[in-house]
DNA sequence: CAAACATATTCTCATATCGGAATGTGTCAA
DNA sequence: TTGACACATTCCGATATGAGAATATGTTTG
């Protein structure tokens, strides 16, 4: 087996430079695939391929509008990511829950001293 | 050129699914290698080899102990995943905004009737 | 209809993946 | 030292990428 299609999810899509790139140039709004390509500074294939990827996805949706198409984020697919790095965050915002974790394991704690439960935030700023 | 390496980043790296089964496994503290081949039911070199490219995107650190090397998560790469998923949040939030956007510049309205500056709450659970 | 314009698709090529199997390196024990 | 154990690396094969170039599809205008 081979790496993972770029299609497969949002994950695969948005991990190419240029996908981001094109996310964020429609955060603003609808553009045209000929906008995009300005914009980027790229040729009109890749972007129309690119876009394909994005659109197999679900991150973008098409709109067609005379003889050019419309292209706008669709960000629902980002969830699961945003989702899945988010159960770092105290990791990277604190150290101490790590230990934390394994000081309870060593003690044989029933409540793993739960970190303010139905909050993502930690409170510390980062 | 072909696709990224997927230790060009950590949105290369955790594209992978095996790879961030690893990282939540990692997440509940130091693990050896064999403890994953046995957690994930993957074969060993399998795991070194996705353990390598953690590495060197800067996700796991290494110690060793004894014959066996102890992996652990560094959350820190994830970060930039984070804070560019995180931009689009209000975007999956509200299919408002990006109406209220277009709606916007049909009316010509100046002020694009921002959505609480500061807060990246929308308030709307979902 | 033909020409111009906007996109999409196809083809080629160089590259890197991931899994599987085999092998290499290093550490502990008898 | 030899053997067992834990892990890392290498080689293989099938696959899919992303860029570039060329071409196809579709819409508007004259």
């Amino acid at each position: 087996m081979a790496r993972a299609a770029t299609t497969t999810d949002a994950f695969n899509a948005v991990a190419e430079p240029r996908r981001r790139e094109i996310l964020d140039a429609l955060a603003g709004g609808e553009l045209a695939v000929g906008d995009l390509t300005e914009l980027l500074g790229l040729a009109q294939p890749q972007v129309s391929k690119h876009l394909r990827v994005l659109r197999e996805v679900g991150l973008v949706d098409v709109r067609d509008d005379g003889r050019r198409r419309l292209y706008r984020v669709n960000a629902a697919p980002l969830r699961a990511v945003h989702a899945w790095v988010g159960q770092y965050e105290r990791l990277w915002n604190e150290r101490f829950d790590l230990i934390d974790g394994v000081l309870d394991e060593l003690a044989g704690t029933d409540e793993p001293r739960s970190t303010e439960p139905g909050s993502t935030e930690t409170g510390r700023g980062d």
